[in-house]
DNA sequence: GTCCGGTATGCTAGCGCTGTCATTGATGAT
DNA sequence: ATCATCAATGACAGCGCTAGCATACCGGAC
């Protein structure tokens, strides 16, 4: 007899795995498909039957798995972002920027540090291109050549930000590191300054800009500024004072870096008044510079622009290719 | 005559999509699933097979399709992580903290901002959870129910941070930010002060330091305090100075905050100094509170801490699930 | 009545991997 | 010689969705 075999209606199990498309369709007596288009283009489907789905959906606590829905249309709707550090301002800003764009246009973002070190910089960009994400956006250029590799292959928009390389894998946004240096130096020796020094990490942009510093000085003049090669914050900035005691004018790379310069001079002896003795430039515009004693002068960036333009520049991949957002040499009491 | 119509072998064709398993293995002259193999558990392939392989990927420059990984396992490898704004340095020292831990494992970070806005978190939340995570990081507890339950049907773990709810939707990992209210003003009652202000956001973290704060100031016979709900930064900080005229001690719900304060202070007329008229503590400790003239008393909290605990409590399910990291008064000069 | 176009829905085949079993041959124990 | 064991590899099905086409039905034009 077939009907001993049947079994009693159980209570539905508790779901070891999460509801599918399937399922949910069949709770609306519907087709998957059916489902896949209320959620994707609901004006496809008649209101009746819309409202059925939508009401078995929110039943089952339904929740796309976007996963299966990336491979079956090979658009995973993420980005990759790669970035030295969330833990710096200036970058954070940044991130925000594209975030704001892209998250309201349904992409999901995908961060990744590189931590200045070009080998966890090719592991991250492998783990982030495993994800097939739609474009990608990094703080400068790939360190090394198969980074760029790999980023060439997949022929998706390629946003380099923070410096504008002469070739882009694809795109870029950013400003002229090296123009930024030439700009502090020129400010110095317009101010009449004689000893200028330049404080910063070793990464690219701040070796431009420390490049465009140097030469620009030089080509005024003045003796070759001393470089001093740092942590990225104001500890070291605040220590960094004691190494530079006859500089009379210091460009840091940061602007946390330059707040821990007027720190330091703050407590040095002999006495070192800003600017009377010692200017000191930043590079960023930090919120919190412009509430240092004296308020700081700095190069400003617009760190959040940079990202709202990169998410245009991945979004338009037949537009524009290099967007240069510029500087502007914000003086204000400490040089 | 079958040979007619075999083609001639062509060059390869410029790869409109991208190398897959597939592909790899018939280079290598293997099956797919050996060349799997290759990459997720090399050593149970024979040593010559595997060089084939190895060589075939790095000849096609193949990238494997975690998409598709993910979809046959049931395992992402990614992680979710949801913060009210990437752009306030806390928060970024949390997701480094986290980060640095599981990227090290080879889990990728998904990244998604609520800016403070409980249908902003819901979208998020669902943007995220779409994309299968094992495991989701939050700053606080989600602000509507639906968002809890969201997060509690996929049973993966979820960790709530920068607060401890009494019965975390699975883990948590902060500390009391009522008692650290109740510190401050503890604080500012033993010191003499006599009129206490508090200013900060009005998210529940905020609120209940404010509570805590309020109801100590009055338990110990003081004034209720007064309370500003501000942006979250030192400009709002610095504006808020005029708002206060007769406050002589302030506990500012953040650094950024609490270091426009003192420079609102600093040019307020009639003059008023920190810490002899007003004292100032911030929440956080923000690296730049150490520069600021004078140095930022605060209760420091190691954001960076947190993230490396909220990644334990998610690799260790069966764990602990509730980490009060604590906090520390840091009575520096401004109170 | 026939045909047309449009709307609403469904079927089928795969996306690129991995889990689960098979299969093969070599090795050592008996 | 026989069998169990192990290492190395492969076949096959299926993860949960979507693209692309097919179907059914409607009302109106002819």
């Amino acid at each position: 007899m077939e009907a001993a075999t049947e079994q009693i209606e159980a209570e539905p199990a508790p779901a070891r795995t999460s509801p599918t498309l399937a399922l949910v369709a069949e709770r609306a007596g519907v087709s998957a498909i059916t489902v896949s288009r209320v959620i994707r283009t609901p004006g496809k489907v008649a209101e009746p039957t819309r409202r059925r789905v939508e009401a078995a959906m929110q039943s089952l606590g339904y929740v796309p798995n976007l996963l299966a829905g990336s491979l079956a249309s090979a658009r995973s709707q993420a980005i990759g972002v790669l970035v030295p550090t969330i833990a710096n301002a200036i970058f954070a800003d940044t991130v925000q920027g594209l975030s704001d764009v892209m998250e309201a246009l349904g992409y999901a973002v995908m961060l990744a540090q590189s931590r200045y070190d070009p080998a966890q910089e090719e592991r991250m960009l492998v783990a982030l291109l495993a994800r097939r994400p739609e474009a990608v956006m990094m703080v400068g250029s790939p360190a090394t050549e198969r980074g760029a590799e790999m980023l060439r292959r997949p022929r998706i928009p390629v946003v380099e930000t923070w410096e504008l390389p002469e070739h882009p894998i694809d795109a870029a946004v950013g400003f002229d590191n090296r123009a930024a240096g030439v700009a502090v130096a020129r400010h110095f020796a317009a101010t009449g300054r004689q000893l200028l020094a330049y404080v910063g990490g070793n990464d690219p942009r701040a070796t431009r800009r420390w490049e465009g510093f140097r030469d620009e000085a030089i080509a005024s003049g003045l003796a070759a500024p001393e470089r001093l090669v740092l942590e990225r914050n104001a500890t070291a900035g605040q220590a960094a004072i004691a190494t530079l005691p006859d500089a009379d004018a210091i460009f840091a790379s940061n602007d946390a870096l330059a707040i821990g310069l007027l720190a330091g001079l703050r407590v040095a002896r002999p006495r070192r008044r800003v600017p009377q003795d010692v200017a000191v430039v930043g590079l960023g515009d930090l919120e919190l510079g412009r509430f240092a004693p004296p308020p700081l002068s700095t190069v400003r960036i617009d760190g959040a622009a940079i990202g709202r333009a990169a998410a245009r520049l991945m979004l338009d991949p037949g537009g524009e290719r290099r967007v240069d957002l510029g500087f502007e040499l914000v003086i204000r009491e400490s040089g």
